[in-house]
DNA sequence: TTAAATTTTCCATTTTTTGGAATTAAAAAA
DNA sequence: TTTTTTAATTCCAAAAAATGGAAAATTTAA
């Protein structure tokens, strides 16, 4: 998160408030494009009505971002879905390239041993981008897209993140405080949210108690970079049944073993 | 590749000739955006250079990219690179998600089994697209980008991929005959290639005998869908040294063998 | 056969983009 | 230290592009 930077770049710094977005017509297109990457295969009519913009404005940016690939068209049915160069180019994104490279296997063999799917995650802004996971063979199981995000307060990988940023980048995570109320154990305060991150380093996991989804309990851990800055966190989710409180203390160490782990062969010296 | 469709959409055709990128706006941008991904961390002046575009021009295109957290700027030096939505988005390309789940841990095994670097890629158009790879910790070993292209004809997954595909689909692929000559053992010429595919169809694998980078050579075997139409390639590439002629029987039905087992995986029922 | 649904194209009007030059600030050189 | 160079950011009037309602073209449903 911190980009402990007390360099600034040459040239004129930018201005506080810049809240525009100066292309209009690059930014129709990004709209258009992000709406495609979430509701795969959609037509242009239902783009259209989606989006509230005019068809034939819509169809213009369309064929823009397909002759550059970034969405291609069914011949079948003229419904429209991500393209190649999309793919291309996301791949190109610096945090994730190394960290699923590395963790990966990692996030697997916690799989394997615990017995519930593993998640591997980052912060941006407040919010959690999960990268990769590994799924269990359960009937029951927690599943989320690769690509997906979730509120911070509230995810077992958000809250082990959080727990171990410098204490100026938890003061950003509190500009919305209090944060929504998923379910009766959702922690929405910032004092019982800054109590919790004492208790996460104290033991080095973070518990996620059915506080987004009744029904689903989480275990996340940290992982450090090379410069032992927290860089990204990796979780196992369940149902309660099979995470109860007898168990959670063992998958706790397990799964901040394994954060460990990931955290070494990113070349971190101190874990935890 | 083939899109067996004999349905056509509703509303009105695409008229046949439209080579045009109707948005120039979002056309800049496109291309600002491809390019910050194939050059990580570059600065605004370089990339004005680059892309023989006003650094105006392009730092307004930046902003609205930026805005949408498709690039960030790096507070230390204000360079740009690859932001989480891209990545996001680039995740959402359909063809990619079940095959790299499936593919990723054959790729593995086919990796450790044959010493070699093993790949994973799909043809786009007359372009191999290189998905994922696992490498080996031999000292001199072949290396490519996830994400990186290379022509079709002179690359293992390539010419395995092709050969397989409809007739009328290899028709197009050599609109643009005779092809680059990479190196003396390329093959150029549309006959050539058509008895090449004759030999892959009958070996079940396809082999680049330095036929792209001199020293190295490549094994590559199709994978089918649960249509049995070829989607994807898996192969193998190391230098002429390890990958001789007394091997490259054996590593290439070890290749082939791989590339039958994510077909299975994927849920097809004929392979080759 | 007709009507409805849907995508694609057209084009005069309106709005945005454009990019050279000015501004601001840091780094390098003197 | 002071000056020069390098680089990013912003401004604004001229020029170019986007806009979107309506028409065209085609398939599906009635």
């Amino acid at each position: 998160m911190a980009e402990n930077d007390f360099k600034k770049p040459r040239g004129r710094p930018r201005s506080v408030s810049n809240e525009n977005t100066p292309s209009k017509a690059l930014d129709k297109g990004l709209i258009a494009l992000r709406k495609i990457a979430e509701s795969d295969g959609v037509s242009l009519n239902d783009l259209s009505l989606d989006l509230d913009m005019p068809m034939a404005t819509l169809h213009r940016l369309l064929l823009t971002l397909e002759s550059h690939g970034f969405v291609r068209q069914s011949k079948s049915d003229a419904s429209w879905s991500i393209g190649i160069e999309a793919f291309r180019v996301g791949s190109a994104f610096p945090r994730a390239a190394k960290l699923l490279n590395v963790a990966r296997p990692v996030l697997k063999e916690l799989s394997i041993r615990t017995g519930e799917t593993a998640n591997l995650g980052i912060m941006d802004q407040a919010e959690v981008i999960f990268l990769a996971q590994h799924e269990t063979h359960h009937a029951i199981r927690a599943f989320f897209r690769p690509g997906s995000r979730g509120s911070w307060h509230a995810s077992g990988i958000g809250k082990a993140i959080a727990a171990y940023i410098a204490i100026t980048d938890q003061k950003d995570l509190f500009e919305n405080a209090p944060f929504e109320q998923f379910t009766q154990n959702t922690l929405i305060n910032e004092k019982e949210l800054l109590d919790e991150f004492n208790r996460i380093r104290a033991i080095g996991y973070a518990l996620d108690r059915e506080e987004r989804f009744p029904g689903m309990r989480c275990i996340g851990a940290p992982i450090f970079n090379s410069l032992n800055q927290v860089v990204a966190g990796i979780s196992i989710s369940g149902p309660v049944a099979r995470m109860d409180d007898r168990s959670i203390a063992t998958l706790g160490q397990e799964t901040a073993k394994y954060g460990q782990e990931i955290s070494r062969l990113l070349g971190a010296t101190v874990v935890n």
